[in-house]
DNA sequence: CCAAAAGTGTTATGCTTACACCCATGC
DNA sequence: GCATGGGTGTAAGCATAACACTTTTGG
């Protein structure tokens, strides 16, 4: 890159072999509006200006990479207690137009709870963030549409084989309210009964006592037990 | 960093901020002497002089990550045909004790007629290569222990699920081959006629028509058909 | 003929699936 | 009293798991 106006930035760090820059992207899903959610903050700076994109942006050098996925989230919305993981490193060389960069996507799933709650911070530049359902998104920066439908297909996997799907709802749920979130993600209808049976025999709810009061019958709320969380699917292939 | 001595090196890379170097490490895994082994390098440059690690090498600037992992390959091993699919970005800051390194590991299965015909590339520094046990493996360099260990993880995982044993055994093989490919990486013994009727049911194996002549009664051989690597498990959680 | 590995079926059990009606409440 | 979502059981079919003996070959 050759220089083009007075604007040209000092480059102090210097390494004997380029080096690529490393970013992290946090694809944060939750449930709301009985719509499997996706968190976009609005850019306004070139490249993929006024465009929509995940959050997240550079490592530090002395982070881990969890650790920045973790102090992005809370640098742009205030949450710090979320389900977290690596899902993949998307690394083609034209994914950003100014310069090579790596970013190590993460997976994180935030209870409606909180998402109501969140405040998008207002960043030096007063970005705009928010909500939008994964079955209609903006057009998007870099290559941020692909990443979230990886995503998706990971979330989708996750539902089928573990019990985290509570982590998208608010602490206390009706089993309805679960199935509505299994069958959005998994994009069909299910079986309230078998749906009901299976879930109560993973042995992962407990009642709270309380009822959702509504329109009509009223409906016995749950909440998940700490070995929820755990519980990755133990079922073996081989006896 | 400081200049020490008159050896330093120029660095012509320059940015505004700090970055990372990027490394992908790839974990080879194959099928021999009835041991499930990976393929290790000795280094006999500092840091962890003599000590073994894991094949690897930088990220060039306009190479994919896939891609990168492939030709570090191909360099190290003249290996070309291989499976290879991303495993885990590892970024711990003091992973690697001269500058930040970031990872991006790819877990790869060799099947053992071309583990039988490798042959390291003798590199400029002639660097000793060979396969090691992962029951048995040495003192490791940099965190590559760690690296193997959810390495193994990932193939016990998949070997649960998917029919992917077979690429770590030749083009041809019996059954009680498949088997044991099976038992070593779950590490427990499987029953033989379930394993078998099993095998033959999920319908990724023809006969070659052939037979493996030995000390014993001769055994059929068999080998995969293609269908076999697209069967990624296709069963579901809900109906 | 003996040692060693190859090969082969059946039964019991439990899980998965499909399916339809009554209940409690607010309006 | 009616509309709406909450809540419940059973039977058939299928996959899994446990289990032991015969066959074929080389030496």
């Amino acid at each position: 890159m050759t220089s083009t106006t007075g604007t040209e930035r000092p480059r102090p760090y210097c390494y004997e072999f380029p080096r690529p820059a490393v970013t992290v992207d946090i694809i944060l899903f939750t449930f709301k509006d009985n719509q499997l959610q996706v968190l976009l903050i609005q850019r306004n700076h070139p490249p993929f200006e006024h465009m929509w994109a995940l959050p997240g942006g550079f490592v530090e050098m002395d982070e881990d990479l969890e650790a920045a996925a973790l102090r992005e989230l809370r640098e742009e919305t205030n949450i710090t207690d979320v389900y977290l993981e690596q899902l993949y490193t998307f690394g083609q060389p034209d994914r950003d137009p100014r310069t090579r960069v790596i970013t190590v996507a993460y997976f994180a799933l935030l209870s409606a709870d909180q998402a109501a709650r969140l405040q998008v911070r207002g960043q030096s530049d007063a970005r705009e963030a928010r909500w939008w359902s994964v079955y209609n998104l903006p057009p998007l920066a870099f290559d941020h549409r692909r990443i979230i439908e990886y995503a998706v297909q990971r979330l989708r996997w996750k539902l089928e084989w573990t019990a985290l799907g509570f982590l998208l709802l608010p602490e206390e749920f009706t089993l309805s309210e679960l199935q509505k979130v299994y069958e959005t993600v998994l994009n069909e209808p299910l079986d309230k009964r078998n749906f009901r049976r299976k879930m109560l025999a993973a042995d992962v709810l407990e009642e709270t006592g309380n009822l959702r009061e509504g329109d009509h019958r009223p409906a016995k709320l749950y909440r998940f037990t700490a070995k929820a969380i755990e519980l990755e699917q133990a079922r073996r292939r081989f006896p």
